[in-house]
DNA sequence: TGCTTGACTTAGACAAAGTCCATTGTAGGA
DNA sequence: TCCTACAATGGACTTTGTCTAAGTCAAGCA
């Protein structure tokens, strides 16, 4: 876990406080957590944290390609540690409990090119939708 | 266009002025709006409607499947009168344009059995991310 | 060790998108 | 035509996120 305070460390990041604290709630559980999420956990480890800095923080590291950014709902969106392995999730349409997935085939490739309409193509999410097992049991 | 309307009417919906005029803003203009875009539109035709009624209205029309809800960014949801044919969407990362795409292949086959978790999967929803000819060029 | 500096943090105001609710209006059947 | 349940209104409220001005502090340097 340190691994990640070694890079940004690495990338010329002024360590302060705040930012371990969130690189360490971030790094500490492979959830999906929302932004609130992240600062109520921040701010049980850091009481005088701002939500400010907890959204500079966030945005941050996803620029710098250490945690990805997910919206799979209208609503906050939220931010998966898991960004090394590419993957793609899979909601539960009551809960909305996420699992990270790993799909067999390249769905990039079956765009054709005339399907492309000029763009430039250069990323593609997948998000699988249906109902986890607590929901289908209850 | 009045396909819509008659549909809404043998499925029992109660004909409105503002209704009616939400499905054909709609209808008649098949691009990818926002809500306040369409409330925009529906003023121009009916100055007095409210903004609720849009939301209401265009929830109504997402539940009975004649439109679909498309969360491309963390900002608005954009309606998509488009329901009728199974399609993905093409983003373009700097100004937002939306084009329908139809990749051959079908992504819910790729996710194995051993990758679904016990999850019901119902849907999947495939973005594609680029850059549109205009952006290119500029 | 003790300055210095500019990057970082803070609190709170602000904004955008959407929901809720009590009241008022009206479509469509009797 | 009258009733009544369903729909519309508008304004307050909520949620999620951004911005800013002022204060703070990490890290390099003497």
């Amino acid at each position: 876990m340190s691994d990640l305070l070694e890079r940004l460390r690495g990338r010329g990041w002024r360590m302060t406080a705040q930012r371990r604290v969130v690189a360490e709630v971030l790094d500490g559980d492979h959830v999906h957590l929302t932004a609130d999420e992240v600062h109520a956990r921040a701010v049980a480890k850091l009481p005088e944290i701002s939500r400010a800095t907890v959204y500079n923080t966030l945005g941050e590291l996803v620029a710098l390609g250490e945690v990805l950014e997910v919206a799979t709902d209208r609503r906050a969106k939220r931010y998966d540690p898991n960004a090394h392995r590419p993957h793609q999730h899979l909601v539960c349409a009551r809960c909305g409990a996420i699992r990270d997935v790993h799909p067999s085939g390249n769905p990039l490739a079956d765009l054709p090119a005339s399907e492309r309409f000029g763009f430039t193509v250069e990323g593609v999410e997948v998000t699988y939708r249906g109902v986890c097992p607590n929901c289908a049991a209850a």
